[in-house]
DNA sequence: CCGAATCCTGTCCGATCGGTCAGCTAGGGT
DNA sequence: ACCCTAGCTGACCGATCGGACAGGATTCGG
């Protein structure tokens, strides 16, 4: 056996998402995976039945993510709920980085399962700009920004209640980047 | 002859963006291209040496409009900038609606010309928000401080100097959306 | 009425796509 | 010693990819 098994399904999932993150689903070929990941094409088509498999296994974890953010955010109120939700966000953002482009799916898309929307190039820049590999400060502020929206915007797409979470964001967001709440 | 020459081309240059905006450049097959336009793929072979180049006929004119849109705001100051800035970004926005997304590419590989990142459906998102489809007014708000983002984040990349347009355009982006400057 | 130029298409090409399958290799249990 | 199973691969499949090319159809200047 030339890995430990379940290693080489984590090099697959990881070299997937960060393609996918550049060139797009459909833009992606199985065979630029496998070569990233270092092993054959059929290897990678005997840890998963195919192309769609992988993209599903990186889709599921984040969906029930957003949920339990929801969930927590509902039993706190005012300051503590602004913090709390943005250390979340933080937290969320970073532990899933590329994965959370997922939100943007629009679901009927995600239900018929055909091609995808491709926003995975937008969003490696933006986790470029917030994991502070650029400097520029203002272009780390705007990145934010645009990072907040897109959450906040396909938190409401994708099923979740618009109501305690765009809210606290927005105040919590705001506070965090230093701009006055409005 | 099947229709008056320039309007197949121009068809074909609208079917491309729109599909680019859909499934990104490499997720894009000539055969769609050329159905969506109402011609064979070797019409379409025809108009277009090969398929970057309709691509690179998408990017030209806004590079230019930037540009424009820079020397512009260099001859003013102040109040008057800052609403002359909002107005052009507004205009820009919405005259090349999707071709906007051409800022959005790096630089290296516009140079390489390999296969691009795709930003294009979460800009189709965007625009359907700016647009005002989606009557959701905090959706727009976010929407379009995402665009400025983008829009300003990108223009450095694009060797667009940072000094007069982001600091203005920021300025007038937090007044038109009512936000307290700061 | 006649070339000549322009517009357009059917057909073919090599390469690559997603996916299948038989078979190889390496350990572990008995 | 034996075989069984999990992990992995090369070879192959039909479909589709981007692109080349010869030639049919249409229009226009002479």
């Amino acid at each position: 056996m030339a890995r430990s098994a379940t290693t080489l399904r984590a090099d697959i999932l990881d070299s997937a998402v960060r393609l996918f993150a550049a060139h797009g689903f459909r833009g992606t070929s199985l065979q630029e995976i496998a070569t990233d990941a270092g092993c054959s094409k059929a290897s990678l088509l005997y840890h998963f039945t195919n192309k769609d498999a992988i993209l599903t296994e990186l889709l599921a974890p984040v969906g029930a993510q957003v949920a339990e953010l929801e969930a927590r955010l509902a039993r706190l109120d005012g300051e503590a709920a602004a913090r709390a939700a943005v250390d979340a966000l933080v937290d969320l953002s970073l532990r899933f980085r590329l994965q959370v482009k997922i939100l943007l799916l629009d679901v009927d898309t995600l239900i018929n399962r055909p091609e995808l929307p491709d926003v995975d190039g937008f969003m490696a820049r933006l986790t470029d700009a917030l994991s502070g590999r650029s400097a520029d400060q203002p272009a780390r502020v705007w990145a934010w920004m645009a990072m907040l929206g897109i959450i906040l915007t396909s938190a409401g797409e994708c099923g979740v209640p618009e109501g305690t979470l765009r809210a606290e964001l927005t105040r919590g967001a705001l506070r965090t980047l230093g701009l006055p709440a409005c």
